[in-house]
DNA sequence: CGAATACTTGATGAGACTCAAGCGCCGTGG
DNA sequence: CCACGGCGCTTGAGTCTCATCAAGTATTCG
């Protein structure tokens, strides 16, 4: 059985500048697609898309851009969960709100699809439960991962392992762009800012990496990179 | 549509000094019970239930006792990801195999539930799919409150999160018993033993908790405690 | 009772945080 | 074209927390 949602124009109070794409079924994209309609929307940078507590009526895909999902902790500090880049789904939640905050790392683009009757819904149809199913146990794992990183490892370790991640996802040869700040490295790795910073200048100076410009990164010696990973 | 089924005898390798409750359909409990039959398995305390990179031909529920699902790294340290205690599901992979290691923290008692077949089915019967997908976005809850609480937070923050964490999960009145040593609460909050040891003398110092035995705790000040937490 | 194990406590040092400048890049405006 | 801020990043100096190394105490178990 495969289902699809039409999309209510509820979500227009978000923004009159929110481009709709109230057509049916979207597109697949590499993984399993969802024959779900959705909203396009856009976001400037730094720009919230939910805040921790709100309703979780949506959830979201990224198109184009970068997202971070995060918590603001009591004393001001920011631990950030993830970043979410194109083809990431971000925002799907077990409970009736959002646990964490969602915010444009750089300018965006986001689909939001309705979330209501999902859960109902996705035990109904095998290529949407799988792919919602999967998606939760990605993120576990992940989630694990980054759990891992936090707990132990110094900052030369996490530094390491940060840049072989977005590596990866941006599947380049050895040179990253980075679309986020400093800061945002920071909070990612439970660090400060300032130690990011030296962690990276030391990389360099080491021959590890270098740095062309702050936000770009050439990874000049892998091996090194890998062998400080845990 | 409601799935049983029938599980094969072929643990019979595990270990000749296992338990076997060959018998069907085992019970509900408190969630939507599932209608599997699984095999009742005894472990002494610090026996290894399943390694990293074994095959995850089962997943298995805490009928007594706890036990630690954990990492081991290269330099010898250990991350613990989680403690499971009564009615517990854990071991459950997205995967072909065991992401973590799985051990006795005390003599507990487990069934083990054969997965064969398990993605299939999940999606043709509401109940059981509805109780997986449910878990695995519990789990990944938790797993980011434990990333949350691993990347910030300081020595008696990590203490006072975890003990709160222990008492409601042992629906305790202002007595816990841990039932893990003090390296298990180490390799837990990604603290050494000696800084566990220490924040909790401090803490009684303070008054917020006293220690009448190593492994008995009693929370004499909640909101001291509460007051900690990020 | 003795030995092993688990936990506590102390002294010291390394690594990361804090506070404080200093640099470099950009966009703005003179 | 250059001066001027503003902002993000880097670097430095001092401090503090937690890890490490090393005893010392308590508890359990044979």
């Amino acid at each position: 059985m495969s289902v699809s949602i039409a999309v209510a124009a509820k979500h227009a109070n978000i923004a009159p500048s929110t481009v709709w794409s109230s057509g049916p079924a979207l597109e697949a994209d590499a993984r399993p697609g969802f024959e779900l309609s959705g909203v396009v929307m856009h976001f400037a940078a730094e720009r919230q898309i939910y805040a921790e507590g709100d309703d979780a009526r949506s959830f979201y895909k990224v198109v184009s851009g970068v997202v971070r999902t995060c918590r603001f902790l009591s004393d001001g500090r920011r631990q950030i969960d993830g970043f979410h880049m194109e083809g990431d789904v971000f925002g799907f939640e077990a409970g009736a709100d959002h646990r964490l905050s969602a915010e444009a790392v750089s300018e965006c683009t986001v689909i939001a699809y309705r979330r209501r009757g999902l859960e109902s819904m996705v035990f109904h149809d095998d290529r949407l439960g799988n792919w919602f199913f999967s998606h939760a146990m990605t993120s576990l794992a992940a989630a694990r991962e980054h759990s891992l990183l936090l707990g132990r490892g110094s900052a030369a370790q996490k530094i390491a392992a940060f840049l072989q991640e977005i590596a990866q996802r941006e599947g380049s040869d050895n040179t990253i762009e980075l679309p986020m700040s400093r800061q945002d490295i920071a909070d990612y790795l439970g660090l400060t800012i300032e130690t990011v910073s030296r962690t990276l200048s030391q990389l360099e100076r080491d021959g590890t990496i270098a740095l062309p410009t702050a936000r770009r990164v050439l990874l000049k010696d892998r091996r090194a990179l890998r062998s400080l990973t845990v």
